[in-house]
RNA sequence: GGGCGGUUAGCUCAGUGGUAGAGCACCGGCUUUACACGCCGGCUGUCACAGGUUCGAAUCCUGUACCGCCCA
């Protein structure tokens, strides 16, 4: 830790101090010094971990990422300089669909995995028109690949971006140490009931052919049409519904009307005969039929909807499903068991013309038919409403059944809604999000996903010497197996001949969810299992940083998983980061083509300039795109330079003659003019209010605070020491500036520090040892120190001084008068007489030759005559 | 429909009870030996609207409108 006061340190100035090139000289010099490594030594209280997002690198780069990770760079570098171990690592989140979507283009290629394993295979050069299968194995290689080279390009990006990140700890969600973290979870939660499974109705993607969970939904609006269409009723007239999926008149089971519905009281506990086929369906009561919809009454198919999940539950009905998992209907023979028709063979005639059509081409052809049958009622009706699409999907979801694993969520709502208020958020009312989404849960977490590139579910089960599958008794192995692959690797008590065969095995063919992994990424990081002392020292963590798009998903999922392991949060603080918006208040995003690539971005306006911009966005706080603010940025990190080179230049009195020898380098000394006092004391307010904001997470601020205290400090504080400074008065009137500047200067790095790593670094680099990014955080104690104390009436001094620097310069100004203009008189208000200490320094700065205060309330001044040209 | 946030200068945004602010943009001036990637100055406002509390409201309360996000 350097000592601010050491004096002996050399100076070395560079002739023409510039911001390139500044990005590969301090990454490269970072990486050799270990600048950010961890130390493991250091005892919890002494560390702050962080929990990093960590990117999926199969998504594009773009500002956002930037963004975000700044705030949290900038917490990690002030923890850092607060003395505190910080544990920052990186971590790559490449499992899930984005990577196999991406393998699948890149290289031409599907998974299929029925095929076996190819160890020569090499992807086509190109990827042809047809797609090429390969195994899983060789498909699972393929995402490894790809996604090597991806997270070398974010990592180039990160550093250049000047991430403080120790890259000697980075974790992949989907390595072999994920797997053991992950499937050890699993396994825990399975031994004690909080993971089961079940084969039940799930949101099912018919493209990706993938169970889907609730926290993956949107709702899209979209055109469709209400069909009404008649149900015959044996003795009595029809009854009339109102439909938008005519297709799935085969799925019905019932009908529905509200209990209260005067209308179809009569009916309730009576059967009508659905349209085309013919077959008996109850009409039942409930209270989830809205009487103002349609005709008030509605039919339940197994499954249209979620609705029709829940009363198909509540009223136990039964399961006439047509859907198939990859969306089309599925061939069914009228007159069998669950299919009975009053009419089989028409049954028959028409269902066959919907078979293995899509659910949108059945619907079409449904309609003629009803048509010709005479059953719909009038012409549909165009309407748009809104349909559950799975977030990354392109066809509404169906409703599938089908077995998954689930874990528990629901029971634990009242402990998530408690965990969620331990919680520290920054910005505090992102608690709301958290809370909204725990009481909206609906059903339990399915993280079964039908998907190749995850972590696999630990989990075998037997067959029956029918070679159907046991589900009751999975087959687990030891939790020191782990991880293992239940596709290749084989039970305890088996052999691997015994794969697939009668009274042998099976794996579970399926993978996590993504969320399902990345929700324990505090454990994956945090060595938990292979390093419990490194888990001790950082777990819990004390920050998750994120935007506040997957509250509902990656953190809700944390929570609840440290909370099912560990009986704790994950983490003490939530940081939040918004979204950056273009110039139109939109969301940047690949789509709508208004994505900027970062690299581009930091090497037009450099890192630093950058990192102003982004740091400057408040936590929860979206923030625009804007090019200007990262020019400011690049000028503040040029002034930065300028002002430290003015600081640290050797100078000489101005009315020196030029053939002289230029003096040594000032003397220090003590600090006895009032406005090196004033400034000082000021700064050293500075220092106090920024560490309580910064420790309060509100960095924003601390840039704003530190930038307008700079630039006065260089346009006030600089100009008006600058004569006596130069030594133009006394050697100890230089030297109380020289060591008040110096004191200054090395705080504002500091200050400044976290936010613009690379400037303060060379600049710190050029007077003083280490990196600053190791230095201590300035202490208000530290700058008033060689004052004896913060020093008021000083403060005042500095203040009249400035404000009255302000009016000779404006009316300077306004006389279009040059700054140097020679002023013989001047006149001042009474009100700037707390000047007076600081006469001598005021008048050198305003060129005041002589100075009088009195009982006027505009200055007056007397110019001195122009010298002849 | 419920929840949350926002609405302040042309633009981007600070400002949680005491004379409305900053930067950018714009206009004018300045060869000033740290910086022309600079410096000095000027212009710019029904603080969304309507009530209320208060000696005093951009700020606190109630309501309304609009924008955005989350959820249903």
């Amino acid at each position: 830790m350097p000592d601010v006061r050491d004096a002996d340190y050399p100076i070395t100035l560079p002739d023409k101090p510039a911001l390139e090139g500044l990005e590969a000289k301090w990454t490269a010099r970072w990486e050799t010094d270990g600048t950010y490594r961890f130390d493991r030594r250091r005892e919890r209280t002494d560390v702050y971990s962080i929990d990093t997002p960590p990117p999926t690198v199969s998504g594009s780069l773009h500002v956002g990422h930037v963004f975000s990770y700044t705030h949290t760079d900038v917490i990690a570098r002030f923890q850092r300089m607060r003395g505190r171990a910080v544990f920052y690592p990186m971590g790559w989140d490449d499992n899930g669909l984005p990577t196999e979507r991406r393998v699948q283009n890149y290289y031409g290629v599907r998974c299929d995995p029925s095929l076996p394993y190819d160890p020569a295979f090499q992807p086509p050069e190109k990827p042809g028109k047809q797609a090429v299968s390969v195994s899983r194995p060789n498909f699972i290689g393929l995402c490894h690949r790809l996604t090597a080279e991806d997270e070398k390009a974010f990592e180039r990006l990160w550093r250049h971006l000047g991430l403080s990140v120790d890259w000697s700890m980075t974790y992949a969600t989907i390595d072999r140490r994920a797997q053991r973290v992950s499937q050890t979870l699993f396994l825990r939660l399975l031994k004690r009931g909080a993971a089961y499974q079940l084969e039940a109705p799930t949101l099912w993607d018919v493209d990706f052919r993938t169970a889907v969970a609730q926290a993956e939904l949107e709702d899209r609006e979209q055109p469709g049409a209400f069909h009404r269409i008649r149900f015959e009723r044996p003795g009595g007239t029809p009854v009339e519904i109102e439909t938008t999926r005519p297709e799935l008149i085969p799925a019905c089971v019932a009908l529905v009307a509200h209990p209260d519905d005067e209308r179809y009281k009569p009916l309730f506990g009576t059967d009508v005969t659905t349209p085309l086929f013919g077959v008996s369906v109850p009409v039942r009561a409930h209270v989830l039929a809205d009487p103002a919809k349609g005709s008030g009454i509605a039919m339940i198919c197994t499954f249209g909807d979620i609705t029709d999940v829940t009363w198909w539950r509540e009223l136990a009905l039964p399961v006439r499903a047509v859907i198939m998992p990859n969306g089309a209907l599925r061939p069914v023979t009228w007159g069998t068991a669950g299919w009975e028709s009053r009419d089989a063979a028409r049954a028959q005639q028409a269902y066959d013309q919907l078979a293995n059509l899509s659910a949108s081409k059945a619907r079409a052809r449904s309609v003629e038919l009803l048509r010709e049958s005479g059953d719909l009622v009038g012409e549909p009706r165009p309407i748009t409403h809104p349909v559950k699409f799975y977030e990354k999907g392109d066809r509404p979801l169906e409703i599938i059944t089908s077995r998954q694993w689930f874990i528990r969520t629901l029971e634990y709502r009242d402990e998530l809604i408690a965990r969620g208020r331990e919680l520290r958020w920054h910005p505090e009312y992102m608690r709301h999000r958290y809370e909204n989404w725990v009481n909206g849960l609906v059903g339990d977490w399915c993280i079964s996903r039908q998907r190749f590139f995850g972590v696999p579910f630990p989990v075998w089960y037997p067959l029956r010497g029918d070679s159907s599958i046991n589900y009751e008794r999975p087959l687990v192995p030891d939790e020191s197996r782990l991880p293992i692959d239940p596709s290749t690797d084989v039970p305890d008590g088996y052999v691997a001949s015994e794969r697939g065969e009668p009274d042998g095995f099976v794996g579970d063919p399926d993978v996590m969810d993504t969320w399902a992994t990345s929700s324990v990424t505090p454990q994956i990081a945090g060595g938990w299992l292979e390093d419990g002392d490194l888990f001790g020292r950082v777990f819990p963590m004390d920050l998750r940083p994120q935007a506040h798009d997957i509250i509902r998903t990656w953190l809700f999922a944390t929570v609840l998983r440290s909370h099912l392991e560990h009986g704790s949060l994950p983490w003490t603080n939530a940081g939040i980061s918004g979204w950056v918006l273009d110039p139109d208040r939109t969301k940047m995003s690949k789509s709508k083509g208004n994505v900027v690539t970062p690299m581009a971005l930091l090497e037009e306006h450099g890192s630093d300039g950058v990192r102003y911009w982004a740091a400057s966005g408040r936590p929860g706080t979206d923030t625009a795109f804007d090019p200007g603010q990262m020019k400011v940025g690049r000028r503040l990190a040029i002034k930065i330079l300028n002002a430290a080179r003015f600081i640290l230049m050797p100078f000489e009195p101005r009315d020196q003659d030029a053939g002289s020898p230029p003096r040594t380098r000032a003397r220090r000394g003590g600090i006895a003019e009032p406005l090196d006092r004033g400034m000082l004391s000021g700064l050293s307010l500075l220092v106090r209010e920024s560490t309580e904001q910064f420790e309060a997470y509100d960095y924003a601020r601390v840039l704003e605070r530190t930038e307008r205290f700079f630039w006065s400090f260089c346009d006030d504080y600089l100009e008006l020491v600058k004569a006596r400074r130069y030594g133009d008065f006394t050697p100890e009137g230089a030297a109380s500036a020289n060591s008040a500047m110096l004191v200054a200067l090395s705080a504002i790095l500091r200050l400044f520090a976290p936010y613009l790593p690379f400037v303060t670094e060379e600049v710190w680099s050029w007077w003083r040892p280490g990196s600053i990014h190791r230095a201590r955080w300035p202490t208000s104690d530290e700058i008033v120190a060689p004052i004896g104390g913060a020093d008021a009436a000083a403060v005042n001094v500095f203040l009249q001084s400035q404000l009255a620097l302000a009016e000779i310069r404006r009316i300077k100004a306004l006389a279009k008068k040059p700054v140097k203009a020679v002023i013989a008189r001047a006149v001042l208000p009474a009100a700037f007489e707390p000047l007076n200490p600081a006469t001598r320094d005021f008048q050198a700065a305003a060129h005041i030759r002589e100075l009088i205060f009195a009982d006027v309330t505009e200055p007056d001044l007397k110019f001195a005559e122009e010298p002849a040209a």
